[in-house]
DNA sequence: CATATTTTTGCCCAAAGTGCAAAAATGCTC
DNA sequence: GAGCATTTTTGCACTTTGGGCAAAAATATG
């Protein structure tokens, strides 16, 4: 629950909410064709009409699901403690710190795997990574205050995230902590991952 | 056309193709929600039950449109025809200028408006950019050999295409050739940008 | 507590999505 | 090019979805 909202909005996402994780929670046990708007509904405890207020389609509930709950405040903070000599490579780092949390990457992998199942989902989890991603550009803008206009956020920003999207169709395996390379075979820690992303990005490729 | 394919394969095509124009078409002509499928596949002259074995919705039939129709032919001509001494981001910067063609870019960006204007295409541009991203990491990864295991392609790739997704929201407005500055205040040409962006790349953020 | 605003819901109907089997088109072989 | 096998298109029937509208319920304001 995000206190800086009226009672009425955090009502709001709290509906959006409950339809979101209903309707991932029926996509994972039953796949996407498996149930209909009516079983989330139930599950969600609203109307049907009320699902079409919210949602234009399944899919589109279910990457709500994925839609990053950090808040405004918490880029506030962020952008608050950084060092005093960071860089914006710095600042990058941490937000990609703060959103792909194990758990969020433990979700994702189900996503991706239930994308890769159904091409109907393929879109929308590439919106989840939009939507990341505009995140980022907003904190490195407000980071750099609008210094660069050559257009260096938005390569750093999309950068970052476009190396992500191996990720949804398998070809790069994320490996979580806590869990055996045996497990995985082939698999690439992301911290791993991400440190070998900021060294190209630093030096050049 | 293309003639690797079987004829029954051309004509498959074809299907997909007069019924990805109409959709566009449509969509421009009236806007999302001003035309249903009846009228996509009337003047795409097929029945309506044709439209489904081919698109689950009109959003998917107008992004097919995008779909690059770049063959795997050309990509074999770009990887020969390089010079001795290229480098991957050379590789890179080929593919780029074969994808983006201002025909291509004069599309997108109606595209793009589009988008804006009914979030439901959101999600399916995206995929038209998935779709480049994808063919891009293959060039890379058949132009290295296989030689980086550190995900250097994944995030090459995923650099360029990333860098343009501003481009969708408006953000990033490019210029084409044979316009002018003063019709698109605050453009940036795609070649300039497209600079910009290698400069990056070679020598670090 | 009374009133204004916003959200939820039910009702209704147009539109969309899909399994199935017949019909049409294509590919292949002789 | 005639005949047979394979694939694609189509029509039909039916369930599911999407969205306008207005009444009802919930929330905000003062």
């Amino acid at each position: 629950m995000n206190p800086k909202l009226t009672l009425r909005d955090q009502k709001k996402e709290a509906t959006a909410y409950a339809l979101s994780v209903a309707a991932f929670e029926l996509a994972l046990v039953h796949g996407m064709d498996g149930f209909i708007v009516d079983d989330v509904v139930r599950q969600a405890g609203v109307s049907r009409r009320t699902f079409a207020n919210y949602f234009s389609c399944k899919e589109e509930a279910v990457a709500e699901y994925f839609m990053n709950r950090a808040t405004s405040e918490d880029e506030n903070d962020l952008l608050a403690h950084l060092a005093p000599d960071a860089t914006p490579l710095d600042a990058l780092y941490s937000l990609l710190k703060l959103q792909f949390t194990s758990e969020f990457l433990r979700r994702l992998r189900q996503f991706a795997s239930l994308a890769n199942q159904y091409p109907s989902l393929e879109p929308y989890i590439l919106s989840v990574f939009r939507r990341l991603q505009m995140a980022a550009q907003e904190v490195l803008e407000r980071f750099t205050h609008g210094r660069y206009t050559d257009g260096y956020t938005h390569l750093l920003a999309g950068a970052v995230y476009g190396a992500f999207v191996p990720i949804l169709d398998g070809r790069l395996n994320v490996l979580l902590p806590g869990e055996s390379q045996e497990d995985r075979p082939g698999s690439v820690s992301f911290d791993q991952y991400l440190n070998s992303m900021f060294d190209y990005l630093r030096n050049g490729f």
